[in-house]
DNA sequence: ATGGTCGGGAACCGA
């Protein structure tokens, strides 16, 4: 069974590298960030087309998630507990094929500081009570989407450049290790080691033909499902596409 | 050197 995450940075424009992607990958499940637009306004039936279900929450020109996935999936929820203001949509939770799948639109953070950074604090506060409650449940878990966090120097290429960067700053840092020392595992570093790994190349000044990348997009698995880990990977050439994303996508394969 | 490029949606904001 292969689970992905991918930052779309916009349905509209992105619709025919998706499904072209999705033709060539053939994922069973995949959690989409930065769909950009409302749930009445999602591609549903193209998506159906191309063989998929979705779930989808949606919001007018910013941020917006959904799950698609081959066999229908069961909602169980598409908001974060913890703050009853926060009208951003960037959770989706849904039970697929046995697995629990939680996708994250993590939010960016900058500039710091200021209340974008607190929001982005207090966002992943409030993610590590929800795993930690799922942690506790002892099912196959994924948590995938786009974390917004740069775990370590490893997963950037210009660290000097990133320092101060929302992304790569120690608070988040901090919050993003706890959560993985709490049992979850990071599925592409647990298979890539040692390898320079990207999800992310900026469209500004060059950055992919100067592979000035970052590694933000995340499928972090619980105890029972990293147990059935058979693979996990990205798919990079997907960033030299016509009107690609700024995101490409990663995915692991679980047994089953 | 404070740029450089996208998407959404119609002037900028967010990344």
């Amino acid at each position: 069974m292969r689970i992905a995450s991918f930052n779309v940075n916009g349905i509209g424009a992105r619709l025919p590298r998706l499904l072209d992607w999705l033709a060539e990958a053939k994922p069973d499940v995949v959690c989409l960030q930065e769909i950009k637009t409302e749930t009445a306004r999602f591609p549903f039936d193209a998506i159906e087309d191309a063989g998929y279900h979705a779930l989808v929450h949606g919001q007018k020109g910013f941020n917006g998630v959904a799950i698609l996935s081959r066999e229908p999936a069961e909602e169980v929820g598409r908001t974060l507990a913890g703050n009853d203001g926060d009208e951003q949509s960037r959770w989706i939770e849904a039970e697929v094929g046995g697995i629990h799948i939680c996708g994250l639109y993590l939010p960016n953070g900058n500039p710091v500081p200021g209340p974008k950074f607190d929001y982005k604090l207090d966002w992943m506060d409030r993610l590590a009570a929800r795993a930690a409650a799922l942690l506790a449940s002892e099912r196959p878990i994924v948590l995938a989407g786009d974390w917004n966090v740069c775990p370590t120097d490893h997963d950037v290429a210009r660290p000097d450049m990133m320092a101060e960067d929302a992304l790569c700053r120690p608070e988040s840092r901090a919050r993003f290790r706890a959560l993985v020392a709490s049992g979850w595992t990071d599925a592409i570093r647990a298979r890539h080691p040692h390898a320079e790994v990207y999800t992310y190349w900026d469209y500004q000044a060059g950055a992919w033909a100067k592979n000035w990348g970052l590694r933000i997009d995340h499928l972090l698995l619980s105890p029972a499902a990293a147990d059935r880990m058979l693979d996990a990977g990205i798919d990079r050439d997907v960033r030299a596409g016509e009107r690609a994303s700024d995101h490409v996508p990663v995915w692991v394969d679980l047994a089953g």
